[in-house]
RNA sequence: CGGGGUGUAGCGCAGUUCGGUAGCGCGCUUGGUUCGGGACCAAGAAGUCGCAAGUUCAAAUCUUGUCACUCCGACCA
């Protein structure tokens, strides 16, 4: 053991500064670089690959419920955006504008997207026509961009990597089918994906999308107790399609206007992973989309055999499909336990003379930091099936942590107090006035998260006011 | 946008009170010894002290301004 710990050592403890053991984790995994324009950071390779990841998840999910890919400019004039009401005040305060093409100013402002509804309506006005032409289920992958004030890696960038669908169907029936089909995938995603178990709600009128009737959400809990909206499906009905002018001919022959749905999400999800599961030693990711599931760690790799030994292993493990990685540097085998574990892979194989010699290697988790001796013989299927235990383990404990941090609250001094000592989600009933929620937000500093699905009755009066209650709301400290 | 904190070598920091021309640890480079939980020895390289103006014979240090990052609040994915 060296006098002092280096690296891991700098990682603040989460229950010391959870903020800080964020950003330090952010920093020292190799996910971020910051960049010159405050807001807008550097993927780096591990960052990437790791949102390449879920991409390539969320996108053959997509397309199996029969999607298709887009792009749309990056620009939009500014008499575009401000179309639909609602809309353009929502985003109004945090979009970037162009004013200047070289040094022509321009005749109109161009808006850089702060999101793409306006550009998919305008297109849609071109190309629907009859009812044969519906419906569009189109998606894009891009980056957006929102002039935030307060920025922060992955939770708050102001520009982001999402990706952003937008359908338009004949039928009401259709597009809100639509609006809970996409966040069951994003639901089915989180959960078994990316280990994050979730709360499926519906947005209050305060929470909701800037120029949606309906807006629907995925909410996680962080290991802080914090909520963190994780994905959200919008139903539009033909509010845009009417502010756009988009018709259709119906299948009687009459002129209607379509209905919409949009929905994303965005590489602030990577946050989530980190804040779900993350601990004192670091990133710790789910095997589902980490970028390195498995890392083989030559020992005493100067020795005759280890390292052919060592790449045995590793095209063993490459070639049943495990994402696996080795390291032959000169480092110390304790250098690099501690950095892989930093760095929140899933598992470690270490495989020295010992090991060889009895044709094992050991594994160890980064979940639970269990070793366990493997036989080299039939490693793919145990490593598999250790990869599989870790996901569930993963997901249980997040689920515990979750479970363990919802409460149940009568009365605001009760929700105040739970909020105060405890922190977590909070369950109250709610008369459905904005007033309550603004003055929940003022006195225990929690916003409602969402109306969840699954509804009970706690009692018939509001949390609030002690008026009849209409919903059961989830309340929390939010990011 | 309000309040706090921080900007000195790639990273983490000392030096600023009391101005005198920059230092420590890690990392990096080279050589050697090590190798089952962040190894050791030796020799090196690396800094317009965030930026700009001012005061001064002299500024990392004093003054003013400015920018960035970060945390906490109001707005958002």
């Amino acid at each position: 053991m060296a006098q002092e710990k280096k690296d891991v050592e700098q990682i603040t403890k989460r229950e010391e500064d959870f903020a800080k053991w964020y950003t330090d984790v952010v920093k020292k995994a190799e996910l971020i670089d910051y960049s010159q324009v405050k807001g807008c950071v550097i993927l780096r390779p591990y960052a990437y690959s790791l949102w390449e990841n879920i991409q390539r998840i969320l996108d053959g999910m997509f397309k199996e419920t029969g999607h298709e890919n887009v792009y749309m400019p990056m620009f939009i004039p500014e008499s575009l955006l401000q179309k639909e009401k609602d809309h353009v005040e929502g985003f109004a305060p945090e979009v970037a504008w162009v004013t200047m093409g070289g040094s022509e100013e321009l005749t109109e402002r161009i808006c850089v997207r702060p999101t793409s509804e306006t550009l998919f309506c305008d297109h849609y006005k071109n190309i629907i026509k009859s009812w044969r032409d519906l419906p569009k289920k189109y998606n894009q992958w891009c980056s957006v961009v929102r002039w935030e004030k307060a920025t922060r890696p992955f939770l708050r960038h102001r520009e982001f990597l999402w990706q952003e669908g937008h359908t338009i169907h004949a039928t009401v029936d259709e597009a809100r089918q639509e609006t809970q089909q996409m966040l069951r995938i994003y639901a089915d995603f989180a959960e078994n994906y990316l280990a994050m178990p979730v709360v499926r709600g519906q947005k209050t009128e305060k929470e909701k999308f800037a120029g949606a009737e309906e807006t629907y959400t995925i909410e996680c809990m962080m290991h802080d107790k914090k909520a963190l909206q994780s994905g959200t499906s919008h139903y539009f009905g033909d509010g845009f399609a009417k502010a756009f002018d988009i018709k259709f001919t119906d299948k009687d022959n009459t002129l209607k206007n379509p209905y919409q749905t949009s929905w994303g999400m965005s590489t602030r999800i990577i946050g989530g992973i980190i804040m779900t599961h993350g601990d004192d030693s670091g990133l710790k990711l789910p095997p589902m989309v980490a970028p390195v599931q498995v890392m083989v760690i030559p020992v005493a790799q100067h020795k005759e055999g280890v390292i052919d030994a060592a790449d045995a292993l590793l095209e063993t493990l490459r070639l049943s499909g495990i994402r696996a990685n080795i390291d032959v540097s000169e480092q110390s085998p304790g250098w690099k336990f501690a950095e892989y574990e930093m760095k929140g892979i899933p598992l470690r194989l270490e495989i020295g003379p010992r090991d060889i010699q009895n044709g094992q290697c050991l594994a160890v988790r980064r979940d639970t930091k269990e070793k366990i001796s493997l036989n080299l013989a039939d490693i793919e299927n145990s490593v598999k099936d250790l990869l599989e235990k870790i996901q569930k383990n993963m997901f249980e404990e997040a689920k515990e942590n979750l479970e363990n941090n919802t409460f149940t609250a009568y009365t605001t001094e009760e929700l105040k107090d739970i909020i105060q000592t405890k922190g977590g989600f909070v369950k109250a009933m709610w008369c459905g006035d904005e007033s309550c929620e603004i003055k929940l937000k003022e006195e225990a500093q929690v916003s409602s998260r969402c109306i969840p699905f699954a509804q009970e009755t706690l009692s018939e009066h509001c949390v609030c006011c002690g008026k009849p209650a209409k919903h059961m709301v989830v309340w929390a400290v939010a990011y």
